[in-house]
DNA sequence: GATGAATGAGTATTCATTCAT
DNA sequence: AATGAATGAATACTCATTCAT
């Protein structure tokens, strides 16, 4: 099932070998800018902050980057890239869609934990720039990925027949992200959280089960 | 039932009020700030740009707002205001719950569409400040609220018993704010508005419905 | 015959006037910019040098200039006003045209030499910019002030009457000049200019003079 | 009489040769350098622009000029081999110095107007150098030569005996130069253009005729 | 000779904020 | 309260030039 989102994160992939030159300065950036905005934010950091931790000089910022803010969506992209690759790859181990349900909340808070600083900037970065259509186009993978979760869940009559997977696909990731998001924003004791990712998944147990 | 949580919606009206002077210049540069920020986007817009719209001094700006910055919490605060005023003035001619939600869903509809812009730099402005704990804390009404008639739901005995009031408030408004959103940002064709609601509230309603 | 020029002169120093404000910034600053251009080059002149030689602040400049391209016209205008003003004020003794012309020739050497730098930025300046037409604008009334004086001469029969006045003050000044500039740039001896002098006259006067 | 200049053209043309390599790299670049710049003035051309026009590496450049600065004396002594090539060219074929004039300042006019972007560039390029000088140097066989027409005239007795032949020779030539740069520059009415040049010959001519 | 990736110095311009009036 | 002239810190981006290949 995942075999044929390979091609699509492949692709994306490919993308990001493109840019992968001799020393591989492109990531150097990269990753150099994500550790640096997510620390001072994307209006205090400044190129020179980025091109000193990379390493490189300021001009070669350039060569691999428009400008700043083409920096958001390289960033949101590898965010996306880390993410899906992540939860497939735990997801992938179990058969049962409720199984698969549980761990995808499970791993969707777990990196929402890990990565809470580039979500920040990657939807602040996106808005600014009146760029939230890229937002949607980069989580698409994500998107498609989902829904032939659903879909395999319906095949399988466990899952409610008549959704519309597509809109159903979107509706579960944010509302899982965003509880992730809220929980750890929120700064919401710790010990509740095990109760509150239940809470996710009942609430979404109930829309989504055959019945 | 809006009445106990005139109070926190007053406490939301004296900070404006407070500010309500002579010619009421807190207004205007609060109207124009959203204006030109809409447009503009939050960076590309200057204090200048706002102050020639208003019609009043550079220096008058500063003795409304301590800051730029301190301009988003307030325009995110009008926005809420506006939003939970336009959705508790259509809801509380229903008295069916299931009436109170399709006119809920209508009505953020509605909403995003008219403010999308709004909604995107409360978005932007809190991230970028990393203040996303101060957009729960202007929701908070708007949580209050909802909890209340999903409270008055359970005792109806129409919606589900067993639902952690608070945090499914925080979901089901975050799911349809975000489904308005995506609908909205995305350009979908306006023909499909009435099925793609319809399909979010037969997922709240799966949810919700007491079983 | 002067006097109905000093309307446009007047008008030219309303224009300066206009920019006078309280302390004289705007003078202050377009003469530190003459002084430190005409040294380093107008590439090499940063604003940074102008505004600390005229003390004030960075963003005083923007405040009497939109740019660092703006310089040049008012330099210009400045230069004009100036040249202008000592040829008016030297030729006026003289009543004889001949007299007039040899007073026209002296000043304009001098003039030269004095502001020689000036002249180069101007040149460049407004030949970069592709803004020569502001030169021609700028120097209208210098036109229109030596076509007087040939139309006078030609009233007393002592100018050739058959020129295109207009035609021929642009000339007759263009070649004056030009004369002065090659003469400074070349670095020709100074023991040669009275020779030179002479020569250039000569040149008009057979031109000019009724026959 | 052309003969005695072949040696300075010569030295000019060697110049050139000398740069002139197996795939004419010198002249794609500096033809490249003069459209370029042509077009977007000499501030806004970068090495980059020109070397990517002339289809050749941005190192290459540097294997041709010094600098940037190096392109402009280039690019002006390569006008005036052709202006000098092309008013000789006119000129030879007329016996009578009032028909060389003639014909002189027809071409003088035509080249101007073909060439209005690379004059404007050269004397804005000198300037900004505070090279003048080279100009004068460059423009040193085009005075020689037309101080041979003059002497050849006063030979003749068609011309004033007693000129500085000289001096004359640099203002006729700038005069007449200046004149069709302002009828160009100035963007005159067509239709004026012979009266215009009538007049600028009448003028030369009551200064340089035999009486 | 040719290349073109890498460099890093250099700067015009913006704009939030202040404060004397 | 209101003004708006003045401030000066802050920075994205450019581009001439170099040099290892």
């Amino acid at each position: 099932m995942e075999q044929q989102f390979n091609e699509k994160t492949d692709s994306n992939a490919t993308t990001t070998q493109a840019k992968q030159t001799a020393d591989g300065k492109y990531a150097k950036i990269l990753q150099s800018a994500i550790a640096v905005i997510s620390e001072k934010g994307l209006d205090k950091t400044s190129i020179s902050d980025i091109v000193k931790k990379a390493g490189v000089a300021q001009g070669t910022f350039y060569l691999y980057f428009e400008s700043k803010t083409a920096l958001i969506p390289a960033i949101a992209n590898n965010l996306l890239t880390i993410t899906l690759g992540a939860i497939k790859e735990k997801v992938q181990h179990e058969s049962d869609v409720w199984r698969k349900l549980e761990v995808f909340v499970d791993e969707t808070f777990h990196i929402t934990e890990a990565y809470r600083d580039v979500i920040v900037l990657c939807y602040s970065g996106l808005a600014i720039d009146n760029s939230l259509e890229k937002w949607e186009a980069i989580y698409q993978p994500y998107y498609d990925w989902f829904e032939h979760i659903l879909i395999k869940g319906i095949e399988s009559k466990q899952l409610y027949a008549h959704m519309h997977v597509e809109w159903t696909s979107r509706m579960v990731i944010n509302l899982v992200e965003n509880a992730a998001e809220r929980f750890y924003i929120g700064k919401e004791q710790q010990n509740t959280i095990e109760v509150y990712k239940s809470e996710v998944i009942a609430f979404l147990q109930r829309s989504l089960e055959a019945r």
